[in-house]
RNA sequence: GCCCCGUUCGUCUAGCCAGGCCUAGGACACAAGGUUUUCAUCCUUGCGACAGGGGUUCGAAUCCCCUACGGGGUGCCA
């Protein structure tokens, strides 16, 4: 283990962000290559707004992005606890040493940081007043992306609120000193603070630790301006879940919005995210959120599953969907998956694409309907193609082709005059899986039963 | 307003720190062809960017300055 600790500090207010989740994998990521700990600190300074159920979710969606922490809650370390809201004694110490420093003042009955330096009233046009202002040192804030950033601070800040709590920026600084934190990578919205927060530390006699402050992860062009709200689709970490994404392809993708490896591979495990992650190469500028890449990077995870787990995985989108149960035949739900697995680009839609597999009350594309059955002739076809099937003494994809093939030979057509017409009797629709297979699969009875309907309801 | 950080194809990005190998590479998306006698897969091709202006240099996407634009901060929110 090495001395690398880095925290992942989320306040339970609302739903949990697709930005919120990628700062815990960058944090994640540079503890796991580093041998370091990953410590979960629950920011829940304002009571007003922390929800239990936020919380809840927030646990939920780590775990199912497997971003496992080695502190924090549930998990104790010797630096916890892991709850801001639990911590007040070692924030009134703290506090009190400031003001054994003569660093903190009370004034409205908040207790305010003191700066040092020569101190002037101006006009401040934002707070549209004049206001009292001090000529601080610049500080230097070292910055793993983006080198060193100077800024200086020019008014004292609160550090505990009339109503006895403490501020964030204070509390901050406080865990990130008591909890022996070395990196503090979080979102650049940050950066402009962190000459507060590097402030506090000076003021503790602390030494900072090294920042990294992450690009803001922005809207799609075609949502609007501005950084990723809650709002916007595809924002919240429970979407994914819920729409059955696979957690590594969320990951993948989280971990590509303002890092690359560098190379052209793009498809990345896990595994290979910690090995590969380099804090240096993370981009400045702000990455704008893109649903389709997020989907292809699933369909690409989904394609290179095992069948098993492809299966084990599927399995549970179906019976979600009431397609399937837990008495569903393994074997005949693995045929049937086989072939979509290369198709189907989503769990999310295999449902619809597979359902008559699984079912007999399967959707009718219309489309599919008026291009394939309205043919002259349509239902001549299945006329003729039912009984060599029905004939078939095996069913496997060798017999049913060369039965096709006969009957194309004898009427001198092509196989593919069939071809559409039994696909969309026994599917619905006319695009799908690979044909032959599909029949096999679907098996003699069902196919026989299917095209004798068809037969009867589509008949002139 | 003030301060900080940014700006390469529509999008994510490689190249920038150590200037020439860049007629700027890849991926997604899009378009066209092809394969698959189905298709949402797959293959091929195409489309498409160094924000603008100055400077430094034999040479700049790469270094410097200015402008524009974008983002963030400026809370007794985090």
């Amino acid at each position: 283990m090495s001395d690398v600790r880095v925290r992942f500090a989320p306040s339970p207010t609302g739903s949990t962000h697709i930005g919120t989740a990628r700062t815990a994998l960058f944090n994640w990521l540079y503890a796991r290559q580093n041998d370091g700990v990953f410590v979960l600190r629950i920011e829940d300074t304002d009571k007003e707004r922390n929800t239990e159920a936020a919380l809840e979710e927030l646990l939920d969606g780590l775990e199912w992005l497997g971003l496992d922490w080695d502190e924090g809650p549930g998990k104790d370390g010797p630096y916890g606890p892991y709850f801001q809201s639990q911590r007040s004694d070692i924030y009134q110490a703290h506090l009190q040493t400031l003001k054994d420093k003569g660093r903190a003042y009370e004034r409205d009955g908040a207790v305010y940081f003191k700066l040092e330096g020569e101190r002037y009233t101006e006009f401040d046009s934002y707070a549209n007043a004049e206001i009292e202002k001090v000529r601080a040192e610049p500080v230097v804030i070292d910055d793993l992306i983006r080198g060193q950033v100077t800024r200086k601070e020019e008014r004292d800040f609160v550090i505990q609120r009339s109503n006895g709590d403490p501020s964030f920026h204070f509390v901050n600084v406080v865990d990130d000193i008591e909890m022996k934190i070395t990196h503090v990578i979080r979102g650049e919205d940050h950066l402009s603070n962190t000459s507060k927060h590097v402030e506090l530390f000076n003021a503790f006699e602390a030494t900072p630790p090294k920042f990294a402050h992450l690009p803001m992860i922005l809207k799609d062009p075609r949502e609007g301006k501005g950084k990723m709200s809650k709002r916007d689709k595809g924002a919240l970490i429970s979407e994914y879940k819920e729409r059955n994404f696979l957690p590594e392809a969320v990951v993948n993708f989280i971990a590509l919005l303002g890092w690359s490896p560098k190379d052209d591979q793009e498809s990345l495990t896990i595994d290979a995210l910690v090995s590969r992650f380099n804090l240096n190469d993370v981009q400045k500028g702000g990455a704008r959120f893109d649903e389709k890449k997020m989907s292809h990077l699933n369909f690409e995870r989904m394609k290179s599953m095992d069948l098993s787990e492809y299966v084990s995985t599927a399995r549970a989108s179906l019976e979600n969907a009431g397609l399937a149960s837990s008495d569903t035949d393994d074997a005949y739900l693995s045929s049937a998956l086989a072939l979509c697995q290369e198709k189907i680009d989503s769990f999310e839609n295999l449902p619809e694409f597979a359902a008559y597999f699984f079912s007999e009350d399967y959707a009718v594309v219309e489309k599919a309907e008026k291009k394939v059955m309205q043919k002259d002739g349509a239902v001549d076809r299945l006329d003729e193609i039912a009984p060599r099937l029905a004939a078939l003494e095996k069913w496997d994809q060798t017999s049913i082709d060369s039965a096709f093939n006969q009957l194309a030979d004898e009427k001198d057509l092509k196989p593919f005059a069939w071809y559409p017409v039994v696909r969309f009797a026994v599917s619905g629709t006319n695009s799908g899986p690979d044909f032959l297979p599909m029949l096999e699969t679907l098996g003699k009875e069902r196919v026989l039963k299917r095209i004798d309907n068809a037969r009867e309801r589509y008949r002139p």
